[in-house]
RNA sequence: GGCGGCAUAGCCAAGUGGUAAGGCAGUGGUCUGCAAAACCAUUAUACACCAGUUCGAAUCUGGUUGCCGCCUCCA
């Protein structure tokens, strides 16, 4: 089945063709590494972690860049506020992006390059607009001029006769037209500069983008991606350089996730509402949070707020606990059948979802239907398993993880889960695990020799104390209650 | 002002022409000494409102209302 894409340029779903049959390339805007990524960062991450893994799964050979934006006046500002190198300002967020990211489950992107490094490509690509007299340049600062490309807008579906109206006021008077964008700015002392045909300075935000992904992906490519913000001006203003440099066209499809709120608010500097990952993550398992980030379509916005962060952590127990029951039923599991999967009902059904504009909130519906059907086989059989019923309660599971594998879920092993989840909560309630074996064990006592009301007093005094019993077949188990 | 998006049960959310997935919460039941967990049943005469197209619309068209985003750095 093919795959279907909306495309922000056509501003319809289309079916997918690659440029070259059976690969893709895609290029998705990173980080300005200048601070902590928050939880919108993360978003857009895992939604083109979720793709990326889509692709491959399917057998496509997929080349993805994700690039740093490791030079620009947020990072100068900032390097000059500590009194840092923006080299050593990089440096650190590239790092603490990296933990963040492995923290959360997201793969490395094929390549993952850095303005600072494509300096000369860039510079090229600018030479070759000036040549084409696309660009100018005023006292080493080179402009690309707007009107000279005349698809401008096609991508956010603006018209620069609209936008001007209101724009004229504060123009800078060298620019030709308001909307004309810095290729390249001249350094003022104490800034980072490179050499370049037009004198000491740096690239503009945008031309690095085209130069790498020209340099990686070539000039035309499949996929490009980013937040929804970027629409205008980042990536209308690539398509301008890049096709007005080279040509052709760009990138084929576009695609832009939506926002995070924080509890129905945009996350601003003003409010102070940023969720910077590594706090979250404090609170939530890095599971829970890609759960509750797919389980939106990807361009609509998204409510971060402490209920539905719970809420998607009660999913996720409710997946390993039935991961937990069928390993305790069959005994450990491996994956060996894992290719087999691929004909069944379920990752069929998510595949069809993931198929249509990468619908991961329909996706994770079918997850929940194959776990639904698992327990219901395993309630309805307990303890009399055909070998017929066993093997399709082995395929659910293996589907199960299969569609976890996509979304970069059910990593762990059951019994990893659970005890990381009790040994956090212990921790952080300081609860004395030693003493709630004692007391569960002569709950147990209590329970053999029928002395009910001792029984349910101990398990009262738990309940208060947080912990929750379940008396299963094979004994009674302990959780800690949320 | 320009451009764009959204409005589905108590809450979250999928669904772009054929009669409402899934999750959380709730209620009744099975199981259990009683619970918990799990399962089963149940929970929107109906998809903001009005008009239209159609044999048929949450889904298409026009309008109304409300909310939101972008247009300055932004995932």
């Amino acid at each position: 089945m093919p795959i279907r894409i909306y495309n922000t340029l056509s501003k319809k779903k289309e079916i997918f063709e690659p440029k070259d049959p059976g690969k893709v390339s895609m290029y998705v805007c990173g980080p300005t590494v200048y601070d902590s990524c928050h939880i919108g960062h993360a978003r857009s991450v895992i939604v083109f972690d979720v793709i990326a893994r889509y692709f491959k799964a399917k057998g496509y050979a997929l080349t993805y860049v994700r690039n740093f934006t490791d030079v620009d006046d947020k990072i100068i500002n900032r390097a000059n506020e500590l009194g840092l190198d923006i080299k050593e300002i990089a440096e650190k967020y590239i790092q603490e992006f990296y933990e963040d990211m492995d923290a959360i489950n997201v793969e490395r992107a094929t390549i993952e390059p850095r303005a600072t490094e494509h300096i000369d490509a860039i510079i090229r690509v600018i030479e070759k607009l000036i040549e084409k007299k696309i660009a100018y340049s005023i006292d080493g600062d080179v402009y690309f001029a707007v009107e000279k490309f005349k698809n401008y807008g096609k991508l956010s579906g603006r018209r620069l006769e609209d936008m001007e109206a209101g724009a004229r006021v504060d123009i800078d008077k060298r620019k030709h037209n308001f909307f004309d964008f810095a290729l390249w700015k001249s350094a003022k002392p104490g800034e980072p500069a490179w050499d370049s045909p037009w004198g000491q300075g740096r690239p503009g935000w945008h031309i690095e983008c085209s130069a790498m992904s020209t340099q990686y992906l070539g000039e035309s490519f499949d996929i490009h991606g980013g937040g929804k913000d970027l629409i205008f001006p980042h990536h209308e203003n690539e398509i301008a350089q890049s096709e007005a440099a080279f040509e052709k066209p760009f990138a084929k499809y576009w695609i832009h996730n939506g926002f995070v709120n924080i509890n129905q608010e945009k996350m601003s500097k003003s409010l102070g509402n940023f969720m910077m990952i590594k706090d979250v993550l404090k609170l939530y398992h890095p599971e829970a949070v890609r759960l509750f980030l797919l389980s939106n379509h990807y361009r609509s916005p998204i409510d971060f707020t402490d209920k539905a962060l719970s809420e998607a952590g009660a999913g996720l127990d409710k997946i390993y606990a039935l991961l937990e029951r069928i390993e305790k039923t069959f005994g450990p599991t491996s994956d060996n059948d894992f290719e087999q999967a691929g004909n069944e009902k379920y990752w069929k059904k998510f595949c069809a979802a993931m198929d249509n504009d990468f619908n991961t909130a329909l996706g994770i519906g079918n997850l929940f239907d194959a776990v639904r059907n698992a327990n219901r086989l395993l309630d309805k059989h307990e303890g009399d398993l055909s070998s017929q019923t066993a093997e399709a309660i082995r395929s659910e599971r293996t589907q199960i993880i299969k569609m976890g594998k996509i979304l970069g879920i059910l990593l762990e092993s059951p019994l990893e889960y659970f005890d990381k989840k009790k040994s956090q909560s212990i921790e952080k309630q300081s609860i004395d695990s030693a003493e709630i074996e004692k007391m569960v064990h002569e709950r147990e006592e209590a329970r053999k020799s029928k002395q009910w009301a001792k029984a349910d007093q101990i398990r009262k005094q738990l309940a208060d104390m947080n912990i929750l019993l379940e008396d299963r077949p094979e004994g009674t188990v302990w959780k800690i209650g949320d």
